[in-house]
DNA sequence: TGCATTTCTTGATATATGTCAAGAGCAAAG
DNA sequence: CTTTGCTCTTGACATATATCAAGAAATGCA
């Protein structure tokens, strides 16, 4: 079973065996080198992927400076949703930190996927309300904590980040400075 | 036509007549008192409403400190949406901070809309990624924006707002105190 | 109309976080 | 190995934002 098949088990296991292997027959294995683009700003995001192995890094650059929007790890989806389902430019760049193996499966198939498994409309919807409320909580660890409890929470729940990827990219998704996070980070120690 | 059915029509327009009379015919118009809770923390959220007139405040209690997580005007939906789909316990606590009329569906007849109208799925789809993007977009303006442009740009968008409810809430939705949101607020006033 | 309550503003001050600049530590490439 | 870039850390300092406390203004209510 792939990572696919296993994490759509795992997360809406209301699918049965025939549908799973309809739903990921259309996904392609391919891999990306660390460094390269799995998308760039303002092209159109015509596919979306999955995780099987290794990180990507969805970022923005806003006047001179890279912001880091998100992180995704093994297990997650990748894609720019606004310019997948509207057609709209991509609003983010995503690059591989690592070398990094995707399931993707581009927009012609994946509309092929809701006649073919009627519950998929149910799948993607409890997908994207998930989706929805980690935003929501994202936006709240920033109206209600600090930099230091942003930092640590994240810390809780994503220990090996720490030693994948360059600390200034997590301390950008964060919201913070690298010369902030480097702080927060020897005090933690202490 | 009810601010429902006309904001179905211009942002899906993708809905005939009789689907959309379909849909509308499950919300009931109701009125809530200014104070009035739609909602709140830990209970279940069975229905989803639609603003018709009026305005709700999104908040939840914080030790001791109330975070206002968004202010829902004419033309928004308004559930809690991981409470609504997942049954999970309610995450926000919503009140109207006026007198407002809602139109309501609860959750049996919202699952009756998927078997009568076969766009549906879809139509909630779109507007799910709509919700998806608004808050993406939200979460990098902490990740990229001062204060003084998270309160500038948001001025912008919702200057009627500024007249119609406790600024002191808005300020707790951009992430800032109500001493700081005073500050930048003289400051452009100069 | 006037009292009570809530909301907003302001000043003084504290704290958190950002900026800039330099150097240290590491890791990839010759 | 050495060199060359990155990346991370650190210090000094600047700035943004929070906190606390008081009073002013606005609002709702009797």
């Amino acid at each position: 079973m792939t990572e696919l098949e296993h994490y759509i088990n795992s997360y809406f296991g209301i699918v049965n065996t025939d549908d799973l292997n309809t739903i990921s027959s259309f996904f392609k294995l391919h891999k990306l080198e660390k460094g390269d683009f799995l998308l760039k700003t303002n092209n159109r995001c015509d596919k979306l992927s999955f995780i099987q192995s290794g990180l990507l890094r969805i970022f923005v650059n806003n006047d001179e400076k890279e912001i880091t929007q998100w992180i995704s790890t093994k297990g997650y989806f990748a894609t720019d949703l606004s310019s997948f389902i509207f057609n709209a430019p991509a609003r983010w760049n995503i690059q591989a930190l690592v070398e990094t193996e995707l399931y993707t499966i581009n927009k012609e198939d994946y509309k092929k996927i809701e006649d073919l498994v009627p519950k998929w409309a149910e799948i993607e919807k409890l997908f994207l309300v998930r989706c929805f409320t980690i935003l929501e909580d994202r936006i709240f660890s920033h109206l209600s904590m600090t930099a230091e409890e942003r930092y640590h929470f994240f810390f809780q729940n994503n220990r090996e980040l720490f030693n994948q990827v360059p600390l200034q990219y997590i301390a950008s998704m964060l919201g913070m400075t690298p010369e902030t996070f480097s702080r927060i980070r020897k005090k933690q120690l202490l």
